[in-house]
RNA sequence: GUGCCCGUAGCUCAAUUGGAUAGAGCACCAGCCUUCUAAGCUGGGGGUUGCGGGUUCAAUCCCUGCCGGGCACGCCA
C-alpha cells in the first residue's frame, strides 16, 4: 500500500515538477488517525526548490495524481502535509491477506543473504546467569527476525575453552574431587566457589574414582595471600605435575560438564545454535599461528619487550595491542583474530557479534585487525547489550562466578517463567541497562504485560472454541464492509502495520519493536472486547467480527513466537 | 584524565530514525462483572524531553559547550 502511494506521487512528482530527481520523501502512518492513513512530506521538501509555498505545491501534486481505487479521499494538512485516506475495502485487505497466509503473514520473501550471528559466548565456567540471559533472549529474538525478514541466519556461540579460565576450573573441580576421599587442601579463594563445582568434584569420584588421587604431603604448592593470582597458578602448576596426562581428563571433565549444562539452559530457554565453535580447536589446527603470520606478512606486527604485537593504532585504535606474551603463550585477542578471520572465510554477506557493552573498547581492536588482513570491516557489525542489573526490591544483588554468589538463568526462568523473562529481557532497548527486580517479578507476576498479550490472545480463542458450533460464513467483502467502528478500523490498521514492523525492527536490530508492537495490538483487542460483542445474531456480521479476531490472534501468535514466547490457548488462573 | 553510551511524567521505559497536539505500564483518584475469561475495560490528574546556544519550513532525535550517571582504558578473558 504505503509503496502504491510512494508510485503515485512519483509520477505525479514527474508529470509537475521533471526537473526534480533524486529527492527523498517519506510516506509513513501519522501519529494521529484524523490525519488519514497514510501522510507524506514531499511538498514541504519541494517548497524551497521549486520557490512557491507548501501547499500551493502539494495542490499541484494532488491535481496531477493518477486516480486509485484504492484512495478515498486526499487533503492537504498542518505545515504542507498531504495526508490520504484509504477506502474501506483497501483497509480490510489485510484481513483476507492474514487469513491466507497464516504464520508467514509478516515474513519477507527469501533474499540469498547469509548472515551469521554470535552470541552468549560466555566462559563455560559456570551456569549462565541472568547477566548472559540478557544476551541469549535478545540473540536469539533477533535471529528471529532476521530469518522473518528473509536472510538466512546461521547462530554460533564461541566457545573460550582454552587457557587459565579453564585451568582455574579444572583445579576447582580436582579439589573438591579430593575432598571426596577426606584430603582437604586449602581452597583457593579466587577459585571457583559455586556448589556446581562441588557436584562435578562428586561426579568425577563416583565415575573415575580414586584415578587423580595424591597425598597430601605430595601437593607442595602453597597459597599466597599478598598474590592470589600467582598463587593459583602455582596452584595449577602443580596439579598438572601431579596428575601428568591425567590432568587432561579432569579439564576435559569440567569442560564437558559445564558445556553440556550451558547447552541444556539455553534450550529450556528457546535457544538453539547452529553452532559450537571451538577456541581450542581453532589452536590446535594451527588458523592462530596462521592469522599472525598474514598479520606479519602485511608488516603490522613488531617486537617490544619480548612481546609481540599488532600496530592497531595505525587502524584508530587507542594503543597496541600484544599478540604474544613474553612467556610466549598468545592472547584472547590472537584467538580472536583467527577466529575472525575464519569467519570470513566462511564467506557469510553480513556477520554481527552480540556483546556486553562492557567490551565496547575493544570493537577497535577487532575491526582494526580484520583491515589490516585486508578484510572489509564494515560486514561485521557489533550489537552492545547493556547488563541488567539485578535487584532484590530495593538491594542490588551482587554477581560474581567466582565467588559463586550468582542467580542463574535457570533460576530465573524457575521463578518467573520462561515466557516472563523471554519478554522482559527484550521488552527494553538493549543498549540501554536493564533493570530487573526479581521480587517484582515474582510478587507482580500479573502486572508483567507479557501475560497481558497471552490473555489477548487466548480471549480470541475462547471465543472461537463457543463459536464453533454457530453457523458462519467465510466473510467476503460484503462481510467485511460491515466492520465500520473506529476499534475495527484502528485494529485492521494495525494489523497492515506489522511487516513493516518486522522489518524496521530486524534492520534496527530492535526485537523490542515487536513487543510494544504486540502490546498495542492486544490493548486494542482488549477495548474492541469490552466495547462490542462478537457473538452476535446477526451472522455476516459476526461472521466478518470473528475473521478480524482470527487475524488479531494470528498476528499475536506470529510476533511472540518471534520473541521465543509462547501463545496458550487459555490463562492458568492466577494465583492469589 | 581520554574514548564510547545514556539523561523523556513520581518510578520503569517508548516515540514510525528530522514531522503535525511527546505516548504506555506501574503508582494515585473515580467508575464498570446476571452478557464471548475482570490477568480486562472507561475516565482523570501528572512534562520547559538535564541546562544553554546553533543548524531549518520543522529538533526528544543532528552540531556545539556545560551539568549529572554508566562503561572501558592489562603481556586478563
Amino acid at each position: 500500500m504505503k509503496q502504491h502511494l510512494i508510485n503515485l506521487l512519483n509520477h505525479a512528482l514527474s508529470s509537475v515538477y521533471a526537473h526534480v530527481t533524486g529527492l527523498e520523501f517519506s510516506v509513513e502512518r501519522p501519529k494521529q488517525a484524523s490525519h488519514g492513513d497514510y501522510a507524506t512530506n514531499l511538498a514541504m521538501l519541494l517548497a524551497k526548490q521549486v520557490r512557491a509555498s507548501p501547499r500551493e505545491v502539494a495542490q499541484a501534486l494532488i491535481s496531477a495524481l493518477p486516480a486509485s481505487t484504492l484512495i478515498s479521499s486526499i487533503e492537504i494538512a498542518g505545515a504542507g502535509f498531504i495526508n490520504f485516506t484509504l477506502t474501506h475495502q483497501a483497509r480490510a485487505q489485510v484481513i483476507h491477506d492474514i487469513l491466507q497466509l497464516k504464520e508467514s503473514f509478516g515474513r519477507a520473501p527469501r533474499k540469498t543473504r547469509k548472515v551469521l550471528i554470535e552470541y552468549v559466548s560466555a566462559n563455560p565456567t559456570g551456569p549462565l546467569h541472568v547477566g548472559h540471559g540478557r544476551g541469549a533472549a535478545y540473540g536469539a529474538s533477533l535471529s528471529n527476525l532476521l530469518d522473518a525478514a528473509g536472510y538466512d541466519v546461521y547462530q554460533e556461540y564461541y566457545v573460550n575453552d582454552a587457557g587459565r579460565q579453564m585451568d582455574i576450573l579444572a583445579l576447582s573441580t580436582w579439589l573438591r574431587y579430593l575432598e571426596q576421599s577426606g584430603i582437604n587442601l586449602a581452597f583457593p579463594g579466587n577459585a571457583y566457589q559455586g556448589e556446581y563445582v562441588k557436584q562435578m568434584g562428586e561426579t568425577l569420584a563416583s565415575r573415575d574414582g580414586t584415578k587423580y588421587l595424591v597425598s597430601e604431603s605430595e601437593f607442595t604448592a602453597k597459597l599466597n595471600t599478598e598474590d592470589p593470582e600467582s598463587g593459583i597458578d602455582r596452584y595449577i602448576a602443580e596439579m598438572k605435575r601431579l596428575l601428568g596426562t591425567n590432568y587432561g581428563y579432569v579439564h576435559q571433565f569440567s569442560l564437558e560438564t559445564q558445556l553440556a549444562s550451558c547447552r541444556s539452559d539455553l534450550e529450556d530457554f528457546g535457544v538453539k545454535f547452529d553452532n559450537w565453535f571451538s577456541e581450542e580447536t581453532l589452536i590446535a589446527s594451527g588458523k592462530v599461528d596462521a592469522a599472525i603470520k598474514k598479520l606479519g606478512e602485511g608488516g603490522h606486527l613488531y617486537e617490544s619487550k619480548g612481546a609481540l604485537w599488532f600496530k592497531s593504532t595505525a587502524f584508530g585504535d587507542e594503543k597496541d595491542r600484544v599478540i604474544r606474551r613474553e612467556n610466549g603463550q598468545t592472547t584472547y585477542f590472537a584467538s580472536d583474530i583467527a577466529y575472525h578471520l575464519d569467519k570470513f572465510e566462511r564467506e557469510f554477506d553480513q556477520m554481527i557479534n552480540i556483546w556486553g557493552a562492557d567490551h565496547h573498547g575493544y570493537i577497535a581492536r577487532v575491526k582494526g585487525a580484520l583491515k589490516a588482513m585486508g578484510l572489509e570491516s564494515n560486514r561485521l557489525e557489533i550489537a552492545l547489550v547493556q547488563f541488567a542489573i539485578l535487584w532484590r526490591g530495593k538491594e542490588k544483588v551482587p554477581m560474581s562466578t567466582r565467588s559463586g554468589q550468582f542467580i542463574t538463568l535457570r533460576d530465573l526462568c524457575n521463578e518467573v517463567g520462561h515466557d516472563a523473562a523471554r519478554f522482559f529481557y527484550i521488552l527494553r532497548k538493549s543498549d540501554q541497562h536493564l533493570d530487573f527486580d526479581l521480587e517484582l517479578a515474582k510478587t507482580q507476576k500479573n502486572d508483567n504485560p507479557v501475560y497481558y498479550i497471552q490473555y489477548a490472545h487466548a480471549r480470541i480463542c475462547s471465543v472461537m472454541e463457543l463459536a464453533r458450533n454457530q453457523p458462519s460464513t467465510i466473510p467476503g467483502e460484503k462481510e467485511l464492509a460491515l466492520l465500520t467502528s473506529p476499534y475495527e478500523q484502528n485494529i485492521m490498521k494495525r494489523l497492515a502495520d506489522y511487516p513493516a514492523i518486522i522489518e524496521s525492527a530486524g534492520s534496527d536490530f530492535s526485537p523490542h519493536l515487536i513487543a510494544y508492537y504486540l502490546r498495542d495490538l492486544a490493548a486494542e483487542l482488549h477495548s474492541y472486547y469490552n466495547a462490542v460483542q462478537f457473538l452476535v445474531g446477526d451472522i455476516p456480521l459476526r461472521s466478518a467480527r470473528l475473521a478480524l479476531i482470527i487475524a488479531i490472534a494470528q498476528v499475536l501468535r506470529n510476533g511472540l513466537n518471534l520473541l521465543g514466547v509462547s501463545a496458550p490457548e487459555r490463562m492458568q488462573q492466577p494465583n492469589d
